[in-house]
DNA sequence: GACGATATCCCCGGTTTCGGGGGGCCACCC
DNA sequence: GGGTGGCCCCCCGAAACCGGGGATATCGTC
């Protein structure tokens, strides 16, 4: 009697991380990768056609972050079992991603054996939350969220741009600007422009884009 | 008769990339990972110990970054053939590692093919650099160079403080500071606090420490 | 309909930064 | 011994930013 394996679909943009993974798990006998995906629009895509029982995410992915990735898919499918396996790129990721539907999320640094491990319990409809990831959940829930404005205005401000830029650009007055850059100043308890562009790109709030020089 | 293999030390410090670039390598009959290494002193290390035709190298790296055990291994052995295999991060570490003695610059996207390919090709003394690369190098060398005191305040400026902190800091008076930043502004082209800290940051001079937060 | 959260705009006094200018010291190289 | 470049210090007016305050409108929710 053959047991169904268990069918993962493998979203990373790095063909040798890919690699590794699959590698990895076509080692074991109850699973196997069904489906790659190296952006974010081509693993809904690839969830849509294989409807994998375990899907492995990144969260870096061109086209459509990873965490994009998870909302299109669960709305697809809302008992789909999704698991984060990405670089720590600040706190930030971590909430939203749990936010959006996943069901486990793990560091690329893990043992191979964790990974398994936890490809089989997701599969079975389990969470698997480190104790580190878990304390930062924790601690992000506990403070004041950034409204979508405020966000949008943190997003130009650590572009380099300076209030009046940010005024014309959102189009509204350079006071109004500055009254959520000092909203922001009192919720992520710092002061000073290049303070605040600082601790934002430290949490992962926002990204800057590192995109080999236009030429 | 046996030809010996090209013996390759691999260094990531992560697991599953080194994973999949080694179940790549040894599936030439002509190559074999000899050894690996998670951090840039274990690969100083298993180098001296390994001797190994070509070394894989990743940059970001605890303990010792790449560039430095670039540079570490290149004076234990100054023709050692090294590649870099990386994530894009900014122009400024493609000017560094070749600095440093890199023979190859390669993207963690390539395909495994390519891979296969500059391994040899450096193994008989060559270099491979693609044309972006290239490019970057070439743009990167017109540009002047900040100095190291300069450097030291575009750090502390990245972190977020400010010329009063900065000059705490360095020991110097605040308005030196400000000529420092000012000068910056003029070798980077940008005006601004956060506007310096954004280009920075994009190029990959500095570099911001995201490590799980301290609880 | 009252409430809270969001978003907008405004005022104001004090501080910091910006962007010019200036000069002096030292080490290294030609 | 005269450059050159890094580093340090200073001045000043204009602009930007800081950190309080408050006012109004909207849009949900309860």
């Amino acid at each position: 009697m053959v047991t169904p394996k268990i069918q993962v679909l493998c979203v990373d943009d790095h063909r040798l991380v890919r690699r590794g993974i699959i590698s990895l798990i076509d080692l074991e006998p109850d699973m196997t990768v069904v489906a790659e995906a190296s952006d974010g629009e081509e693993a809904v895509r690839q969830f849509k056609q294989h409807r994998p029982g375990v899907t492995l995410m990144d969260l870096e992915l061109p086209r459509m972050n990873g965490v994009a990735a998870i909302r299109a898919i669960r709305h697809e499918q809302p008992d789909a079992a999704i698991i984060v396996l990405t670089m720590y790129q600040g706190d930030e990721d971590i909430y939203r991603a749990v936010q959006a539907g996943a069901a486990a999320y793990l560091l690329k640094d893990a043992v191979p054996e964790v990974l398994i491990g936890v490809i089989r319990t997701v599969h079975t409809g389990g969470q698997v939350f480190p104790p580190e990831i878990l304390a930062v959940m924790k601690q992000r829930a506990s403070e004041p969220a950034l409204t979508p404005r405020e966000h949008q205005v943190l997003e130009l401000l650590a572009a380099g741009k300076r209030t009046k830029e940010i005024a014309a650009q959102l189009r509204i007055s350079g006071e109004t600007v500055d009254a959520h850059v000092k909203s922001m100043y009192f919720k992520l308890k710092v002061h000073g422009r290049t303070a605040i562009v600082a601790e934002a790109l430290r949490r992962g709030i926002v990204r800057i884009d590192t995109n080999l020089r236009r030429l």
